[in-house]
DNA sequence: TTTTATTATCGTAATATTGCAATATTAAAA
DNA sequence: TTTTAATATTGCAATATTACGATAATAAAA
């Protein structure tokens, strides 16, 4: 098989599944870490820095353009990516509440 | 080719996407939902729960497990499964500690 | 010891993901 | 308008993941 039978979740279930796949990847992690630490617009040279073919970190960017986590113009000789703070604070919020309620002791 | 180059990121990088990986499936975010809903350790009727076959369920708990974010004893008639504390407040603080960093305004 | 209920493993098919070369697209600059 | 630099898309090969039937392993109960 190889897909999920996405039909037996709830959406919150699906919600958060979707967005830790995006965080499920080295590459894509490391390309968050980056522009967070730009601190301002970057372009394309994210490639040369993590070392990786600029058509895969192209991919890379749309699943977490995807995502809703980026912001920015997306065209264009020099492309601005930057973070979209709603959502990487909705993000947080997801992924904490959802860790505050499974993490009780049990046994 | 479909394998991550893992040689390019550090051992931080890696230890993130890692655990995010468990956290990618809707499966695995429903099973851990489950176990920590019931207070007290669980077995194998995850599988008429979710709706997914045994095996299939064994093979999540096994990722989760794999993970370090479970405890208690695996074999017998009856397996109780239950939550590692320390490992999911490690999870916890990890993920937050991302968060914190990479949620900064930008553009 | 044999039976029984529960969980794990194996084998396999279907699908998804990763990575990159080649190429197309884009918009600014010349 | 043509050129140029940057990014996106396409096509494809390699690998990983998901799901489950069949079967093995496990430990308690009979």
């Amino acid at each position: 098989m190889g897909a999920s039978k996405t039909e037996l979740y709830s959406q919150d279930v699906m919600e958060l599944a979707e967005i830790a796949k995006v965080l499920a990847h080295p590459a894509r992690i490391s390309i968050l870490n980056y522009i967070s630490q730009q601190k301002a617009c970057i372009c394309n040279d994210i490639a040369g820095e993590i070392g990786l073919a600029q058509p895969t970190i192209s991919q890379h960017l749309k699943v977490i353009n995807d995502a809703g986590l980026l912001n920015g113009t997306y065209k264009g000789k020099s492309v601005c990516y930057c973070l979209n703070p709603e959502k990487m604070e909705w993000l947080k919020r997801t992924l904490t509440e959802f860790l505050e309620i499974t993490t009780k002791t049990c046994c």
